[in-house]
DNA sequence: TGAATTGTTATCGT
DNA sequence: AACGATAACAATTC
């Protein structure tokens, strides 16, 4: 369940302890996980050095020195964490540095995905824009909705629109936009995707501030948590308005509303 | 026990 | 044919 804000809390995190570190070790229980297998993982990692931990999208980006990058999915239940005595659960693979230090990749769902590539884009080439970054602007915003028709919650979830959006932001955006996530893309009027992106951007912002969202079992320790308007809030009130939160579904995924921030289309 | 969870991909239909 | 909608899937927890 990480979405942009968290995994950019999580590279921040781990940078300090991997940038010009030299991975000596990678050991896999789970062969899934690894792309294109655990052997061509560590055939390409083993024996070079971090030398620049990065996002795009929801990938941790590992780019290695002299040549190759590594690439971490955490889809929905995965955790980069340090060996340090305790024992965690669901440890599926795990990297050792030349210091000593042990990275555990845990992952209870095993849906998480560890990839090397020599090329960057092997990976990354289908994702949209960084929603963070200085070219995303409402003019593009609007010309990438404008290229496709269908729902609004679906494109803003779609990785090759925007990369780094999930559900929980998605949700959190569209209220605060006042746009309702069944609205078709060509309703949208200029100042709603003036205002939609604006919301994108601020919410993200306020969620790497402060680190994050909680997330059930599988990702504590997240500040944002508390400062979400809508996710999770099914039947409380509104924090604008006092009407209560009305939980849906959009496209099989988990839905909140508020009836009359967001007015349903007709 | 089975419903819920989510990003990705396969498949269906227009 | 290309795109949008929908279903299936990975595996686990409560």
């Amino acid at each position: 369940m990480p979405e942009l804000p968290e995994v950019e809390t999580i590279v921040r995190r781990l940078r300090p302890a991997l940038q010009g570190r030299r991975i000596v070790g990678f050991s896999s229980r789970w062969r899934k996980h690894a792309h294109p297998s655990v052997e061509a993982v560590r055939g390409g990692i083993v024996g070079r050095t971090v030398q620049h931990l990065g996002r795009r999208g929801k990938w941790i980006v590992f780019d290695l020195a002299p040549a190759g990058h590594m690439l971490v999915h955490l889809r929905m239940s995965g955790r980069l964490e340090w060996a340090d005595g305790h024992r965690p659960r669901h440890v599926r693979a795990w990297w050792d540095l030349e210091d000593g230090q042990r990275l555990l990749f845990c992952d209870a769902r095993k849906f998480g995905r560890i990839h090397f590539a020599t090329q960057l884009a092997e990976v990354t080439s289908e994702l949209g824009i960084e929603p963070l970054s200085r070219g995303f602007t409402p003019a593009v915003l609007r010309a990438r909705l404008a290229r496709r028709r269908g729902r609004l919650k679906p494109l803003l979830l779609d990785q090759t629109l925007i990369a780094g959006l999930g559900n929980i932001y998605v949700d959190e955006a569209l209220h605060r936009s006042g746009l309702h996530p069944l609205l078709p893309s060509t309703a949208l009027a200029a100042a709603d995707i003036a205002r939609l992106h604006g919301a994108i951007r601020a919410v993200l912002r306020e969620a790497i501030r402060h680190e994050g969202t909680t997330i059930d079992w599988g990702y504590p320790g997240g500040g944002m948590q508390k400062r979400l308007r809508v996710y999770g809030r099914g039947g409380a009130a509104c924090h604008t308005c006092g009407t209560p939160i009305v939980y849906l579904r959009v496209g099989q995924r988990g839905t909140h509303v508020c009836p009359c921030c967001q007015p349903a289309p007709s």
